[in-house]
DNA sequence: TTTT
DNA sequence: TTTT
């Protein structure tokens, strides 16, 4: 009953995002991911294998992406495995699993767009969301967070009584 | 300009959750975590640490967690590293690092509550959701997922055109 | 040039671990792992739908996975997307991605094996390894963690200078 | 018995490193790290608040940090949470949560050094590790990868038995 | 090919 | 202030 699907990767779109609407006009951004990874083989010498991940997002996300992002764009990204399967036209049964993308950061010095470092997101108490205009990504927003300001100096933290906000943080 | 902050944590509570409302009435709850750690020290033998940590939790969360969570609990969470600072009696400046939790998960066998491994959490996509009667988490509900069901047999995970539903993901 | 591939898993095995050993026998394991996620749909009911993830682990990971899980088990995975294509038999390009295991827990509860929640990895900075007999998992050992047991009562944290011990944490 | 400790970060450096070794010439390094978070407040309108973070890295990794991170770097760290306690000049108890290094990664685009996006880590079979010539960072090194290459087409990934090499991947 |  |  514990379950948990959570993917974080870094790495470089191998082609332009690919722009669609689902029926009911939500937009969608799918491209995909190569992920480098170094490692000592056997005989000792430095080695490189590739990762290749497709990726979707939806929605606001989808615009972000769409927009800034290009073939060869670095990125962070946090999201979660996917798995959808159907028959192939030999009758067998097909399966694939792909990143539906949650979260993400443009990473400067890559081929493509993203040259900052923003950051986009869906979760209000998650943490790094917002930030772009751009960014409109289902935020709850009923979790606001405000530095706590103590007037005074407790040898603790300020109770949450002192605070003028619902939630401190 | 690029942002991330995320803790993945598994351990006990070192005590009951101590519950209590802001001051419009926003549930908190707050606890310490133990999170061992087993290492091969310099010597050769094993050692172990514990890593204390207090978390925090709001809303819904912070409702299932006062229920269901004891001292001695085991739980997993998800959150982020939440800074406040304050000056001191002393004069000086004080500080503190803290969890906010924004996902958890019972896991069985501890001492207090949690038996089951029910999941609570706050992102629609962001995977583990739900799943509990009291697990009211500010979702924002509007990225449902669907899984797809291609009429035909393509070789390629059917379009989002066939799909009879907005997000099919 | 950022690269980063994690992925975060909790979920119940779907079949009984297979046990292999490559050519030069280092033990390998492979097993189904089934994710489940509750959404709330566009119609606004609970839904489900499941992520079914096949996982690879090596030397002595393999080994305790092999003799503690079984179908149905539930665990706790950190590991890596890995990539791998082929050429099908008519003559289409094919591909997979899987998860090869970095670090695991047994969680408890489930149906099948691991009751404890006893935890295994090879990174020794990376936290949580060790415990068991079995976890023999290629761990380098170089950076051990002793406690910091400071003489007497600065307003900091101990130096280093004042530990008798190479890497103090 | 089940124990995680994983940390994520993105920021900035908030000082330059600072650069000791331990007793026994171990390198460590020591730096602040700024990480930001926008949310939407109670009143509706975008806020930030930033999270500061004291970090650790040793041995291999503290030499490349040193090397190329400044204050206003920005960087990639996955980490640990470590406590650690003392007594204050006051007799009072004090305890401290910083963050100790296990993987990072520079980021293009900030005020300091890192400008490429090299990876670090101590990781083999983790991820994202290698690659800089000041990298090392006690890679046990057991458990290389190497891309299969089947010879033909079948409708599954190649077995075990088809690779020369002891680990595939 | 599928688990709770 | 501490849990298994």
């Amino acid at each position: 009953m514990a379950n948990l699907n959570k993917v974080f990767l870094m790495g470089n779109l191998t082609r332009d995002p690919q722009y669609s609407v689902t029926p009911s006009q939500v937009p969608v951004v799918e491209f995909g991911l190569a992920v480098n990874r170094k490692y000592r083989g056997q005989n000792g010498q430095m080695q490189e294998d590739t990762c290749f991940v497709d990726c979707t997002a939806f929605a606001g996300r989808a615009d972000t992406l769409n927009k800034y992002m290009r073939k060869g764009s670095p990125i962070f990204i946090e999201g979660r495995l996917h798995y959808s399967s159907w028959n192939a036209q030999d009758g067998s049964k097909r399966s694939r699993l792909r990143v539906v993308i949650d979260n993400f950061q443009f990473l400067g010095g890559g081929g493509g767009g993203g040259q900052g470092g923003q950051s986009y997101g869906s979760q209000p108490q998650g943490g790094y969301g917002g930030g772009h205009p751009e960014a409109q990504s289902g935020q709850s927003g009923s979790q606001g967070y405000n530095q706590p300001s103590p007037m005074d100096s407790p040898d603790q933290p300020p109770a949450y009584g002192e605070l003028d906000d619902d939630i401190p943080f």
